[in-house]
DNA sequence: CGATTTAATTGAACGTGTTCAGAAATATGA
DNA sequence: TCATATTTCTGAACACGTTCAATTAAATCG
């Protein structure tokens, strides 16, 4: 007769949650330890002490377990890359900040992130550049717009708005070679985002130049091109 | 009691590079119709009046089929390829006659490169990064050399001796946006490829220019560090 | 409480890429 | 010609991701 207190609601809640959560690690322990294509959905739900069909009554595919794993990550660390921005006050640092807190928390996952980058083809689920991730890819360059906006650097303007979603295919485009770096603690990466930054840091310097002209209008019409919203293509109707 | 002759060997060896030929040819077709994913090798060894078994007597896999067209793809652009850096002079002419030919050549298969450059995983098999079409990469950069050998271009050595590597690299990324270019007769890759041959030229132009010093040798160091030679990677098992 | 609706869970079954023991066809050698 | 090896081919079987009809557990409501 009596209706349910909320905190029943809420313990109820929860036990489903805990399910979810309960497959949701299991899958990312054996991601961790065999990677991702040779984990199985069976092993998974067995270890997770329920039958397969549950594993997908909560996700919808192997794929989208990746994708919790992405969304999770996304939300776990904005606190840290929120205070990061903060706290740093030049671009370069901002920057250094943001990113190498990435490598940090991907650390342990690191193969696991392979499964994400490791597509480029935007018609599939996992790419960094599908629809499926688009609200993650809007709500992490935020964090580079953020890092750009009140930085002493100096654009034309015409480039100066795509700056952000620049920095942030460059971000991908290290953790994509950091995810394949098996180089012994990963020097090479290290190096390589030493040297980038500095160089992408000397290019915006540059970029003020003068006689830059011809290629700022350039570089403006071609980021045009590229950042055009794309005309509808077709949707991939049986993707795995 | 006597031997088979010449002819006969010739023809029964033709006969089995009949069937292997038959198999690639409808999975081709099949691949164009239906795209890569959605076709089936039991529908491709039907198609090819042979069991399934027999196709994976030719082919080690689903991939090794795309990695044979893309190997014959690559035999059959050489000699036009090949013209094409002999009749031209200049390095814009000769970029834009290998990656214009390209376009041409592909176009009936265009979904299909998509199998083939929509993984950056070099691990992958059929990654254009990946030890299985190493090969077929080393022989699509001899043509880049071949078109920056005799041209006059003048860059710091230890840019220059990447350069033909970043070229490949430039083409990949032009084929890969023109494979996801849905735009009504790809005119959005077309200015990409205006725009950006432009910009590299400007680019390789001022590349001469003192000031730049400071750019040079960054660049340099992180080319050697992208292009080392990378330590022993973990072999991938099972990869489908 | 009891009835009914909704949420959670099961496991067999499907279609897939791939494997493999063996059968058929062909080549080889006396 | 005939036995034996080698190449070519078959299709059942396997493990996988995924689906789904059925079942059980939980929530809702009179």
């Amino acid at each position: 007769m009596r209706m349910p207190t909320q905190a029943e609601k809420k313990s109820t809640m929860l036990k489903s949650e805990a399910t979810r959560a309960r497959i949701l690690e299991s899958a990312l322990a054996i991601f961790r330890e065999r990677g991702f294509e040779k984990s199985t959905m069976r092993e998974i739900a067995k270890a997770a002490g329920v039958a397969v069909g549950a594993a997908y009554y909560y996700f919808d595919s192997k794929d989208a377990i990746v994708m919790a794993f992405y969304q999770r990550a996304q939300e776990e660390m904005a606190p840290s890359l929120d205070t990061i921005l903060s706290e740093a006050k030049t671009l370069e640092a901002r920057l250094r900040g943001l990113i190498e807190y990435k490598f940090e928390y991907f650390l342990p996952n690191r193969a696991l992130l392979g499964a994400l980058s490791g597509h480029v083809d935007p018609t599939h689920a996992l790419s960094p550049f599908s629809e499926e991730t688009a609200a993650i890819r809007e709500q992490d360059i935020a964090f580079f717009q953020r890092a750009v906006e009140d930085s002493k650097v100096k654009l034309p303007s015409n480039i100066a708005q795509y700056l952000s979603r620049l920095l942030w295919l460059y971000q991908m485009g290290l953790l994509l070679f950091w995810v394949y770096d098996y180089s012994s603690r990963r020097t090479r990466t290290q190096i390589l985002f030493d040297k980038t930054l500095k160089m992408i840091l000397i290019a915006l310097r540059l970029a003020g130049l003068p006689f830059l002209r011809p290629i700022h209008r350039l570089a403006g019409e071609l980021l045009d091109v590229i950042y055009e919203k794309p005309s509808a293509r077709p949707k991939k109707e049986g993707q795995r």
